[in-house]
DNA sequence: ACCTGAACACCGTTCAAGT
DNA sequence: ACCTGAACACCGTTCAAGT
């Protein structure tokens, strides 16, 4: 069963992996149900057996994507070293991921996250913003971060790392190498966490 | 000529207008060249005679995103007041034009700013970061801001306040108003920058 | 359980034709 | 110069029918 092997449960998983491709190479807009049944040599009403319709398959993509994208973190977080350096390292794991699957963090924060929206989807994207915040709880305790809200701190680091990796998809960082500028926000950042109030 | 008058020179700027108001309640997916001909009245075939194609009306909102973004930042950089005021005045700027035209912004992002895509947009896409590099060269002179190139210092503070944006856009600040959390980022953007490397 | 083929309503785009 | 109407190829979605 090597060729025609979509037809035997995992048609499912091979359409996602297409329209990840898919929209790497030709964006949101060029992701369709009838192209990725095509590409994976199925019938155009085949996709429907799997995904109610095309915001689902898009919906599965976000939440593949936040998966990963906190199992990175996480992994960066709960590594050996200083709690400065795991600092550092969770913002570059998330510029990294950011680089490697642009188009998908693109469709990451299209969706709104709002209440209504899909609680696993809302979970995934708050646990980015938790991982952070228990990190930055424990440097409080070792002082190397002002004291106050760890949850707010976290999203104002956050939104520094996320806001690099937005600049540096979107080909606004023009000559500078990204991980010069990851350096450079990170030492900013922690800097300015450092100050006290 | 009240009612009729979109037939008389000014379809362009109803279809622009109508075509952001279609984008902030459907997104832009919901958005269609039939549909807005639809809403204004014309035949399904009118829109071409002043937009190429669908993409050349997205691309004609980002230019206005990125025009109305400029002369808010560019309005803030030069009020009165000290230099430390005025760059926290950039930032609120920013993030105030983000709540309000969010789908917007989320279209200029969505885009590359590379090379190849429309030197018109490239440009005014840098005008934005240029006009924080030059505020911020002024704060070195007054020695509120280390040392260091202001291209790459702007593009942290950039990189913190459009994170800030995209945080509040998608519904992942929570419970916290989005005026403290932008307080708190720039507060500790400019720790950040005041201290030495 | 999983897939097919036909059907329907929609869309982008083009083009000859009208005023 | 500006708009219309028809045409074509595409799409999402549904549904009876097949295996």
């Amino acid at each position: 069963m090597a060729e025609g092997s979509y037809h035997h449960g995992n048609l499912r998983a091979a359409l996602l992996e297409r329209a990840e491709t898919v929209l790497a190479e030709s964006g949101v807009a060029g992701l369709s149900l009838r192209g990725l049944a095509r590409d994976l040599g199925v019938s155009h009403a085949a996709p429907a057996r799997h995904f109610r319709d095309r915001q689902a398959v898009l919906d599965a993509l976000v939440v593949s994507g936040f998966t990963d994208l906190n199992r990175r973190m996480r992994a960066a977080a709960e590594g050996p070293g200083p709690v400065q350096r795991r600092m550092a390292d969770v913002g570059r794991a998330y510029v990294g991921f950011a680089i490697e699957r642009a188009a998908l963090l693109g469709l990451m924060f299209t969706a709104k996250h709002e209440e209504g929206s899909g609680e696993e989807l809302r979970q995934l994207a708050h646990t980015s913003l938790e991982i952070a915040a228990r990190l930055l709880a424990e440097a409080q305790r070792g002082g190397a971060v002002r004291p106050g809200d760890p949850t707010r701190l976290a999203q104002v680091a956050f939104s520094t790392v996320h806001g690099l990796a937005a600049l540096a998809v979107g080909g606004l960082l023009d000559d500078t190498p990204v991980d010069d500028a990851t350096d450079l926000a990170l030492e900013v950042l922690l800097a300015g966490l450092r100050a006290p109030r």
